[in-house]
RNA sequence: GCCCGGGUGGUGUAGUGGCCUAUCAUGGAGCCCUGUCGAGGCUCCGACUCGGGUUCAAAUCCCGACCUGGGCGCCA
């Protein structure tokens, strides 16, 4: 391999070449490597200008690292460029680590070559280094900037590590994971609002959930399932904990009622939890993750109605729980639980009624098998075990208004083979956002669509 | 969809009828400074969302539009 100075630094490709050869991040190198050549590539996040030396402050993806510039040491050529160079833009480094007391992380590095890839224009649409405060909405326009600052940067590489865990979970539980259309011609469940779109000839819509999907997979043999991906919902709806566009994990289970799903959920949902405690941790992040406990309380629905009655919040049996009622059952409970036993009617037509599960003795039961997880703050995820009788889920959908021919190709499913399962879907903006303390879903999306925002 | 707020330099703010050629911080341009670590000192630059109205006088009051924050509703 070539030394690290025999490098034309004028010549850009070469460059790149050498970056991926050699490059790394801020936090692997430490004052342990006195002497050491090495080199970073990142933004300019600040300079501190003392006259006779200068400090640059590197930032990559590992934090940040100081370069000092010394007239001895680097020359007034470097050092006037180094001078001339403005915050953000992207430079190169490739000097020698020197241990040394005076800098921040007790190293620094003595530039031998310092290459600017590209200037940032000035002034800058948000401060990076997090002294001025932004709305969240001027954070949003200048995101690709808002996600250079640390807060910003953790809370994805903590959603990518969500992600990653999740399904390590699944993958170890022998699920499959799928992916299924987000283009589809009906709506899954009738109720929410859907984005039409226009597909050639015919109007389609963007999928509201890929529920419908992964419940004919469970006619397919596949026995375990999950899928993480988009689901879109056109409600008007403008809160801190709703998106137009947000992120589902769905898992459907063959051979299993809604018991064991719930178990399957409060297992992964504790696993994330203690997955993410040791990575903040390890990853020095100023999270603090309580890792709640298992097993959830269960209280049935009948249940949350005289607890809220308790604390005069009056609702009529077969309602949904409002938003003031959701509150005050977290404050109440003040940890994660289920709410089970729901009514029929305010639940999918594909929730298993109690009765024909054999789980109600009494047959003219409202009751179903559906289930809600929720946080004290707002709902993470809603699952049930589903009719698997074609005859029942078809009365049911009929039941709702809704026109059996346009779920054909789902009921179809249904009459050849079909084993009794259940799943549920759990929201992962939502799952983010009350792990890490967050009050706007918006703040744990890259980039959110809701009822005003479509750019960027 | 309903209710309540807000729109002032690149960013975050102060200012609620004349004291505003508009405050402060951050930033940008420049000068000084050999150990900064939210560096410091000095100089300069840069803003009242748009349209209409009231008034001798509007950033400030009224109306409308647009944008925006929060709550509720809606929401498998």
């Amino acid at each position: 391999m070539r030394g690290m100075m025999d490098v034309d630094v004028g010549k850009l490709n070469q460059m790149l070449r050498f970056l991926q050869s050699c490059r790394r991040y801020s936090d692997e190198i430490s004052a342990d490597e006195d002497g050491r050549e090495v080199c970073v590539a990142g933004w300019l996040h600040e300079r501190r200008d003392l006259g006779g030396v200068l400090f640059s402050i590197i930032r990559d993806r590992g934090g940040i690292v100081q370069v000092t510039f010394r007239r001895e040491t680097v020359g007034e050529e470097m050092i006037e460029r180094a001078r001339g160079v403005s915050r953000e833009s992207v430079v190169a480094v490739i000097g020698v680590v020197k241990a040394d007391r005076r800098a921040p992380r007790g190293f620094e590095i003595v530039p031998r070559t310092f290459e600017v890839l590209n200037e940032a224009a000035a002034e800058l649409p948000l401060d990076a280094t997090g002294k001025v405060h932004a709305n969240l909405d001027t954070r949003l326009d200048a995101r690709f900037m808002d996600l250079r600052s640390e807060r910003v940067r953790n809370i994805f590489m903590v959603r990518a590590e969500v992600q990653r865990l999740a399904r390590e979970f699944l993958n170890s539980r022998g699920f499959v994971e799928i992916n299924t259309p987000k283009i589809v011609s009906t709506a899954t469940e009738g109720g929410a609002a859907l984005f039409p779109i226009s597909y050639f000839e015919r109007e389609a819509f963007l999928n509201q959930s890929p529920q419908l999907y992964k419940q004919m997979m469970m006619a397919s043999g596949f026995d375990a399932v999950y899928e993480m991906g988009p689901i879109f919902r056109a409600e008007e709806h403008d809160t801190t904990r709703h998106l137009n566009e947000a992120t589902s994990l769905d898992v459907e289970v063959a051979f299993a009622d809604h018991e064991h799903v719930m178990s399957l959920l409060e297992d992964l949902v504790v696993f994330i939890y203690e997955g993410i405690a040791e990575y903040t941790e390890r990853k020095k992040m100023d999270f603090r993750i309580e890792v709640p406990k298992k097993p959830f309380e269960r209280i049935t629905y009948d249940h949350a109605i005289e607890l809220l009655s308790e604390h005069n919040i009056e609702m009529e049996w077969g309602d949904d729980f409002s938003t003031i009622a959701e509150k005050t059952l977290g404050e109440i409970i003040g940890a994660h639980y289920f709410i089970t036993d729901w009514p029929c009617e305010i639940k999918p037509y594909y929730a298993m009624p109690a009765a024909a599960a054999g789980c109600d003795k009494d047959a003219s039961s409202e009751r179903c098998n559906a289930f809600d997880l929720m946080h004290p703050r707002l709902e993470l995820a809603s699952g049930s075990q589903r009719i698997h009788d074609y005859n029942l889920l078809r009365k049911n959908i009929e039941m709702r208004g809704l026109d059996p021919e346009s779920f054909r190709f789902y009921l179809e499913a249904f009459r050849y083979g079909m084993p009794p399962h259940s799943g549920w879907g759990l929201g992962i903006e939502r799952l983010l956002m009350t792990m890490l303390n967050v009050e706007n879903i918006r703040e744990v999306i890259l980039f959110p669509r809701d009822r005003r925002r479509l750019v960027p």
